[in-house]
DNA sequence: CAACCATATCACCATATGGTTATATTATCA
DNA sequence: TGATAATATAACCATATGGTGATATGGTTG
């Protein structure tokens, strides 16, 4: 928890933007997006959802400026919006490593 | 996301342990344990949630890591298992602040 | 204009989850 | 041993959420 004291209704944002890291299905959208910008067309064929179901995640990785939207044509061309995500991820995989490790876990 | 690609049992994972830090509830159990450890009932007393509420997330919590739990007689006592979450909570708080700047800028 | 393409949204279903009440478990003590 | 206290678990309900197929929207091209 952060060092000063915060409110429900900051609780309630912060944890809001946990839970949109919650879902694995959108961290590989933000993984596929690791590297450079992708329309939807190539997210559906990179990560093989659906794309409504593409286009619903966006939309909330969007809402909690995860990712950013350029439009271009026909296209809509997402791209992640900061590096906070990699900092977040990494802190996660460093605990995940720990613990697969105390539990003697090949882990590929 | 982090540098290296994931495995989708990787993501799992990882997105597991966010989806844990994305419940206003459980943070504020989290806020509630950021100075010392705190048993159960003590628990409920800081934070208003019903007893069998807070085992429910304390468990959780207990699963992935967050706390550790050291029994004392009929108590339970549980603590911050390291400073992981205080980290990725900073980094979310200075994501909402900044985006609540940037919505007061708006209005302002 | 119509036809078409890319994306967003809608309606729906199945499942997961938070909260509650009641009960079980575990440890202490008379 | 039985009674009691602290915590964990079970059963249940209401709601939220992810996924899908169908449709709507917006931009492009002939």
């Amino acid at each position: 928890m952060p060092h000063r004291s915060l409110s429900p209704k900051q609780l309630d944002l912060i944890a809001d933007r946990f839970r949109v890291l919650g879902e694995p299905t959108r961290l590989q959208i933000l993984s596929a997006l690791r590297d450079r910008e992708l329309n939807v067309t190539e997210l559906v064929a990179a990560t093989g959802f659906s794309q409504a179901n593409l286009s619903k995640h966006l939309q909330l990785l969007l809402r909690v400026g995860y990712v950013e939207r350029r439009k271009e044509g026909l296209s809509a061309y997402y791209s992640l919006a900061d590096r906070d995500v990699f900092r977040l991820c990494d802190i996660m995989c460093g605990r995940v490593e720990k613990e697969m490790k105390a539990q003697r876990k090949v882990w590929a």
